[in-house]
DNA sequence: TTCATCTTTGACCGGTTGGTCAGCATCACG
DNA sequence: CGTGATGCTGACCAACCGGTCAAAGATGAA
């Protein structure tokens, strides 16, 4: 019988799903849903093709089931954002999280960017609905920051598009970084952290465009 | 004979070859290498199959003479910035071409984050040479700008990365960009122009850390 | 040990894909 | 107009790909 669309009963299925889904994830994040090939996976798996598709459905599936939950890991450092808090540690620790995602989890980065990429075929309704309440949520928090004069006014949604731009840049385009910097450089994530804390810190410093100096 | 290799040498192989090309951009910066086909393209381009590879040698032909181009243009902004003139005035510009050029062509940009999140295959050795010098030598410059404290001290080659980071966003994930901002909102390019230009703005005003205020 | 259930696989299938080829159509130039 | 070069295509092929299936092997509770 197919162990392929009920919840994992046995230790056997639930540790064959994991080892799937791992190997998905390096061949679909490396290539694409369709460059991606169920052989790929069978081998980086250690699987014969034939189980592959005895613990999931499809091709298909496989890539649903790791979709599914990456949206909601993704999205886990936004949500961390406390309005209560202050808006310089808030924010710095926003970047923070996010770059240190990137830095810890490229592969998930890059499967999330292919997906966009070509249109988001599969998570299109996800990102219309809960994605966009959660940034709106949240705008409304940097909104009020900014009402309250202690964050630069700027476009609150694009500041987060630019927060993510930037982060995940070096989990998407890692092979460039790695190009430019050249080979003998090291871990690139310190400088870019510095970076990037300069970049957005210079929004938190005598915001409002006046109150400068002590 | 099949005019593959070999220039141009009539109207019709100029028209042609043009022709594939401006379809396969389509197609290829939609679906990646791997995803898009030789049929779908000639159907784009409303031409036969064999009549492609009348034109060109193969698939990965089309390909690599579509990115032979792509990378010079695409540097294009980086080359105008003049070491002679003004800090704000080429940083700013230099943003706003190469947020005009996401505009404008976001299929070359889709093309280019395809090839660069497939681990750059067909592109790498040019990433490590052409583009290694083109960035070093204009670092160069951003480093005598923060030296003479007209620009704040950051690493000049992630300065960079910040640039394409931040534009190449808007073209790279404008499916996510749009979702988040609701099918009622209009173009996002103004709101992310200005952004930008805030952000941007504030590394270079006091740099150094210390004179603020008039 | 027994036996029902779960797990695994080799062989196979139909559809797709990149690419070939022989031959026909068209063009451009003398 | 004639003719050689250029342009174009239907038919075809081998390789690949997602998926199926019958049957063999492993597992574990009674």
């Amino acid at each position: 019988m197919s162990a392929g669309s009920t919840r994992p009963r046995t230790r056997i299925q639930r540790e064959n799903r994991q080892t799937i889904l791992d190997a998905a994830l390096e061949v679909f994040s490396a290539q694409g849903f369709r460059g991606a090939t169920l052989d790929q996976i069978a081998e980086v798996a250690g699987l014969s093709k034939p189980n592959l598709l005895y613990y999931f459905a499809s091709k298909e599936a496989i890539y649903a089931a790791l979709l599914e939950t990456l949206l909601d890991t993704w999205l886990d450092p936004l949500r961390a954002i406390d309005p209560a808090g202050d808006p310089r540690a808030e924010l710095l620790g926003y970047v923070r999280r996010k770059l240190e995602m990137s830095r810890e989890m490229p592969r998930e980065s890059r499967l999330f960017a292919n997906e966009i990429l070509q249109g988001a075929p599969r998570l299109g309704s996800l990102l219309a609905t809960d994605l966009r309440a959660l940034v709106e949520e949240k705008a409304a928090v940097l909104a009020r920051w900014m009402d309250e004069g202690r964050l630069a006014r700027v476009h609150p949604v694009h500041l987060i598009f630019a927060v993510w731009a930037l982060t995940q840049h070096y989990a998407d385009f890692e092979v460039q970084v790695r190009a430019v910097l050249g080979p003998e450089a090291g871990d690139p994530f310190p400088a870019a952290q510095q970076m990037l804390e300069t970049l957005f810190g210079r929004l938190l410093e005598g915001a409002g465009g006046g109150q400068s100096g002590p």
